[in-house]
DNA sequence: CAATAGACTTGTCAATGTCAAGTTCTGTTT
DNA sequence: AAACAGAACTTGACATTGACAAGTCTATTG
């Protein structure tokens, strides 16, 4: 591997540059919206290179669900923290928009091998965080279940209906503003 | 048109034969898991027959966004009479189990053409019906608008969950009894 | 320095979406 | 009934893509 990122027939780190442009592409344009042998030209490789790391389409996206997960459960976790379960909710919106590229694939499992064990371990992770985060806050009351599902579903819901711009136009654009009121219409204040 | 179906070179109702069957391949296996070619095959017509009625695939998605919109509206309409948000919660999540293959077409409008005018007709009547439903309900409160997307995300965010298969598989099999206790967290009963 | 394994290339194939140009049917007009 | 117009479908072609097989290059290890 040479340090210089010249024309070198090694590329260096070409699993992490074409997962992070196929990240980056289905921000823009879904994951249908690009190509493993577009994701080899941009990154100057050889049409078949991506494969290579990744086996084929599938496992690409595969790779792509098991870090968003991870990623999820990082932003859930620090949001937790502070005890407060607008921002848990509010920090799962931001993931959302922000990482707009892993969501769209996350949960969408068709797309890639939901019974993978990364994927599956990272998702575990993020659920037992979101699920500990409102246990934190609701203090263990009797329908702990129901009230952190209840929690996940309205927070997935609007990020969804954000992300799909099924929303009123008048709704503004800060999602994070729209989407106080109606976390907080869930617990009382 | 011969009433007889058989080989004729007139199918009769290609248009709605390559509609049903595209729907019907999507709640299988989304929106890519399926080709024009193999719906001209599944019909018994040439490759090319399916883009005569819909122009190219992404037609197709459309007229299914266009359609689904439509019983949208109408599954919600039916609901509202009642007067019970729970049931229009639940009409929502029934609507989106049982009819997937518009489901997930219509809330991914990368696939298809958004801003084709009979999909915003049939997606701004079906807004209308779910935030007149949830208005008849509240009766009015100051914060109406809240509640209505409140009550929107709730609903599209189980339903979304539970069709990608990421809630806990001790939930059961049974979408409405998980979601009736999920539904009614939001307005206490 | 030889062996080995990983990283990448080259070549190929079937499937697909899309377009252009034809052919067959249906309904309407004369 | 004959001609016509347009809709419904076919046929043929092309570029792109995912996937596979086989080869080439390179770093590391012994």
């Amino acid at each position: 591997m040479r340090s210089i990122s010249g024309r070198s027939y090694h590329h260096g780190d070409l699993r992490r540059a074409v997962l992070n442009a196929a990240v980056e592409a289905t921000a823009e344009a879904g994951p249908s919206g690009w190509s493993l042998r577009g994701l080899a030209r941009r990154a100057g490789v050889s049409h078949a290179a991506p494969a290579h790391h990744f086996g084929d389409k599938t496992g690409l996206l595969t790779a792509i669900a098991a870090e968003g997960f991870g990623l999820l459960a990082d932003a859930l976790a620090e949001a937790a923290a502070g005890g407060d379960f607008a921002d848990v909710g509010t920090a799962y919106l931001r993931f959302a928009i922000d990482r707009r590229g892993y969501f769209e694939v996350m949960f969408q499992p068709g797309l890639y091998r939901d019974e993978d064990p990364e994927v599956a371990a990272a998702r575990a992770r993020a659920g037992g965080v979101l699920h500990e985060g409102v246990h934190s806050v609701r203090g263990g009351a009797q329908d702990d279940r129901v009230s952190a599902l209840a929690a996940w579903s309205i927070a997935h819901g609007f990020a969804s209906l954000w992300l799909s711009g099924a929303l009123a136009p008048d709704i503004g654009d800060d999602p994070e503003a729209a989407a106080r009121p109606v976390l907080r219409a869930l617990f009382g204040q």
